[in-house]
DNA sequence: CTGTTAGCGCATTCAT
DNA sequence: ATGAATGCGCTAACAG
């Protein structure tokens, strides 16, 4: 029914091989030829079956792509731009969506991209034995989240840096009393949670202002958590002036629970919030920008050098711009202070 | 280096073919051996080549996934739905981003998903002759956008009646000068806006209102084009009182531009979506909820049972529920009118 | 219940 | 520049 490479051959008069060589753009085929096969191979809807020619060549041209959650604007976004670029490259996108626990642990138990791919970029944090699984398929490896870890090429942002210029606007803003909502759970080695609170806890330290444990909130990461955060954070006996939310969805739940509680942003409380989401100029969020899409794309980018040049050294890490862009929810506190 | 088939038979002691029976659970093996065989393929970290096995056995076990733009929350949500259910049933999901015309172009000309899927799901719209390529795999088809179309399983909503449900609200609420931003671009074959605007007109002459052409604009589905086609709604003579825009993120867009105009929503300018987006609710937005990651999950589902029975008809068109969600964008008219 | 024999469709030597 | 042979790792049909 649909053309094998043997049809073309016939039809085109040559040997088997000289049609393979010849649609490969290989050398070794006169120019003639190769026009002729080509023309019958178009005319016959010849396309070389991946499975024998992976079979036989033992490259796959398929990048294997981990994400925790593709109906997040990050992931999806991180993910929507390195498939531009795989796809560029003429390398095809298997996508595992690893979302839930169960569907992890039989990914990493199963690895069911072996011998699958030819390289594998992570938007989730392996864990120890989750990293040595990727490991041990012996390709290359890059990821867009978390700190270094060998064996993968990582492209991120600078936390700590993004963190601080947030903190330090609210702080120069004369806020004293200044909330976080972070996204603490997660795998132990997702540094970024902790490098984020390490420079909240710098900043605050710099600018003379007592630690308090109480205005700190877990968010997951999550609107319905940033919701549930601010409320705790409202509850306490002095409420935060001002809040710093470790993601921007975190941060609109954080301005869905002032509004419930009839809380005016910035008069009452200050937001801001991290990622420069597609929606935060919607809702006026002021946040700490990274480029999402970009380092997608450097990520797909540094996987294919490394595919192209077999025993070039992964890149290691690689840090992206961040910026602060101020909107409208952050504010100088108001003398009385919130309520 | 990574074990074979042959290094698990010799291992075991037996043939390949029984290896290959016991671990695909096919009958013919003894519960004793088939319990040994598969001891020794964990311990040598066995994964039969996908490559390998589709090569002999003509099949897959992975579904095509075309996808406009990932990064957008309406694709991202229905994907990863589609995804798990997929996965869950053991195949692998290759992703498509055809987001730019050129991208689009050449998939549908190289068609790489030739034998190298069992099935495709669309989440774009195609063009006729797009339709007749896909039809051309011989695999079964299935979208969760657009009319029905012949070869394609369609899990879709009632747009019709979405829409008049969302317009019925506004003149229920005592509105006359109602506008609408829509997303007329795309391809001929997208029925949606097309729906959605006759509906549109439809209760507007039920509801004895004049049709006024300037009160239509066109935002692209996007929340830049939301922004733009809401300004020029305000910029005519007579402005509307109240917005229907065919997607949440186009009235995102409008609530932006209103907030720039500094016209109040609901006091100045009631605003209603389509879709309840994820931040729907942050912003408080009154719209029409779809199940969208149902609509995926569904039409994966649908996929997997003609997989499974081969002979068996293609279900055609299914529908699932929309509903109002009431929230805070809506409400009567002022007396005096905008501004 | 198990082993043997053939391919699946291509890429890749090695000849010529 | 081209063709013939070989094998990639597996599944399926056929024996026994």
């Amino acid at each position: 029914m649909t053309a094998s490479i043997n049809d073309v051959a016939r039809a085109a008069g040559v040997s088997a091989s000289t049609v393979s060589r010849a649609l490969r753009g290989r050398p070794g085929v006169s120019d003639e030829v190769r026009d002729q096969i080509k023309a019958v191979a178009a005319q016959l809807g010849y396309t070389a079956s991946r499975s024998a020619s992976s079979l036989a060549s033992g490259r796959t041209f398929t990048i294997g792509v981990l994400v925790p959650y593709v109906g997040r604007w990050f992931f999806g976004t991180v993910l929507d731009a390195a498939e531009q670029v795989f796809s560029a490259a003429g390398y095809d996108v298997l996508l595992y969506n690893l979302g839930s626990p169960e569907t992890r642990k039989r990914f990493f138990t199963r690895l069911p991209v072996r011998k699958r791919v030819d390289a594998v970029l992570t938007l989730l944090i392996p864990e120890e034995e989750e990293s040595a699984a990727l490991r041990s398929l012996g390709v290359p490896l890059a990821t867009t989240v978390g700190g270094a870890r060998p064996g993968f090429t990582v492209v991120g942002i600078d936390d700590r840096a993004g963190t601080e210029n947030a903190v330090r606007h609210l702080v120069n803003l004369g806020h004293r009393r200044i909330g976080m909502i972070s996204g603490s759970s997660g795998p132990l080695h997702w540094t970024t949670p902790i490098d984020r609170r390490n420079a909240y806890l710098d900043v605050l330290a710099d600018a003379g202002i007592a630690h308090d444990p109480a205005l700190e909130a877990d968010g997951d990461y999550t609107v319905e958590g940033g919701e549930r955060a601010m409320t705790e954070l409202l509850a306490v006996s002095r409420p935060p002036t001002a809040v710093f939310a470790q993601s921007d969805e975190m941060a609109m739940g954080a301005l869905r629970a002032l509004r419930r509680h009839r809380l005016r942003v910035p008069e009452d409380v200050s937001v801001i919030g991290f990622d420069d989401h597609e929606l935060a100029d919607v809702v006026g969020l002021t946040t700490v920008a990274q480029p999402v899409a970009d380092q997608g794309a450097e990520a797909a980018r540094l996987l294919l050098r490394q595919l192209d040049e077999l025993g070039a050294e992964p890149p290691g890490q690689v840090r992206m711009p961040i910026r602060l862009v101020l909107r409208e929810t952050t504010a100088p506190p108001s003398p009385r202070g919130p309520q």
